[in-house]
DNA sequence: CCCGCTTAATTGTGATCACATTAAAATTAA
DNA sequence: TTAATTTTAATGTGATCACAATTAAGCGGG
């Protein structure tokens, strides 16, 4: 009689702040799950069952979940179901290469504008980084290392490119938690290190080359996943 | 006691058909609106008042002004109004360069999965832009321009790219108009037919010419138009 | 025990209304 | 006439309801 609806999934909530309409706050929510890994691929995802478990009404999730698709977080299918889209090795691929190509980009235009406070900034998210590497708190990991890569590339007051890199992160979602899980053996915060390190020298080859590892680091943390292709579904 | 609000736009219809919903129709066709160039930058745009102009309730609107907002298209500001963004000389410049990037990307990655029935689809698709420039129809070579690019993009079947890449048009939506305006005297057609025989003798390279001088072509166009820099405005 | 049809429940969409917030207009004071 | 203040109109958001489409369940026949 409680929630007999889709409530079998467990999402990690964030409160509700006074200036934070309900929208934004459904919107960021579900996001949030959703970069971390949270939601699964496959799990369809309906108005009323989101409204009733967030105990609001179904406008905000109506309105979250049209966004959410339009990012391609979700896929609303024709015959009208809202699933977290399953993933292709091709599409995989072709994710990951759009991400080197434009985060190496952003990284780049944005250099000129990195000032010392960006870099402490980014030095202070890189010890967090760690620690929750040290304690395993995955969903953290996952959200400070876009944090850590969002401050890099706005530091660019006139980016255009950042919402498209985070449409790539939503899309990409539900693997990182795998690529997360497979982090402690290597060595991301090394990468961002080097990243530090050439923003400090204002070397723009050796960012490139930083943000570039650290991208291939994550994928090649997932190829090593074995059973990973229990993950990819290549029948829609 | 017509419509009093704003329908001071004047923005070119396109009929209803009956598989298209309401919200997907009004999506189009602002969206369509926005890539040609017919709304103007500054251009407030309010629920009530196209609901109002299109003969809708609000909601199909409510729903398409905040994807074309989610897409960058129009800008949702904090005291409440949707305009259609302001263009400065910065954003422009970024938007053009991922223009490049994404686009030669995009080429190249589909070059595999070309195949003769998409060739001579895209030589349709170039008569009939030279037909459009041979009359002048400015809207009709910008959206067919588009359809050039996405045909060709789009035969990769695992393309991930070009929903940015769309992005980055509607974000250079209303400049577009200008640089058609002066399409007749520079070589666009040149560069699609370069374009198609690239794609012919499977020439990546010389695709990824083709594509980038395409698109610099556009920009030069534009940068030749005097008095440009009274369609940027640095102040928000 | 399995397959087809009928029925019931659920879903997304569109429409309308209430409300708080903000812009626009009207009024007043200098 | 102009500037500040009050009043009015308009806007976006959230909520609720009706409806068509779709799915899931129930059921009878093989």
């Amino acid at each position: 009689m409680k929630t007999p609806k889709a409530a079998n999934l467990e999402l990690l909530m964030l409160e509700k702040t006074a200036e934070l309409k309900t929208n934004q706050w459904v919107y960021k929510l579900l996001r949030t799950n959703l970069l971390c890994g949270k939601i699964a691929p496959g799990v369809p995802l309906t108005i009323r069952g989101l409204a009733e478990a967030l105990n609001v009404s179904p406008m905000p999730v109506r309105e979250a979940l049209h966004r959410l698709a339009c990012e391609g977080a979700v896929e609303a299918k024709n015959n009208r179901r809202v699933i977290v889209p399953l993933m292709t090795a091709e599409k995989f691929s072709e994710l990951c290469e759009l991400r080197i190509l434009l985060e190496t980009h952003a990284a780049q235009s944005a250099l000129p504008y990195v000032r010392e406070s960006d870099i402490s900034n980014l030095e202070r998210i890189d010890t967090a980084i760690n620690k929750a590497v040290q304690r395993g708190d995955v969903e953290a990991i996952s959200l400070l290392n876009q944090d850590f890569h969002r401050h890099l590339y706005s530091a660019n007051p006139f980016q255009i490119v950042v919402p498209l890199i985070e449409s790539l992160w939503l899309q990409l979602g539900p693997f990182s938690r795998i690529a997360i899980s497979k982090l402690e053996k290597i060595y991301i915060v090394d990468r961002h290190v080097e990243a530090i390190e050439a923003l400090k020298q204002q070397n723009s080859f050796a960012l490139r080359r930083a943000i570039e590892a650290d991208i291939r680091d994550g994928i090649a943390s997932i190829n090593t996943v074995e059973g990973i292709h229990g993950y990819f579904k290549g029948v829609a």
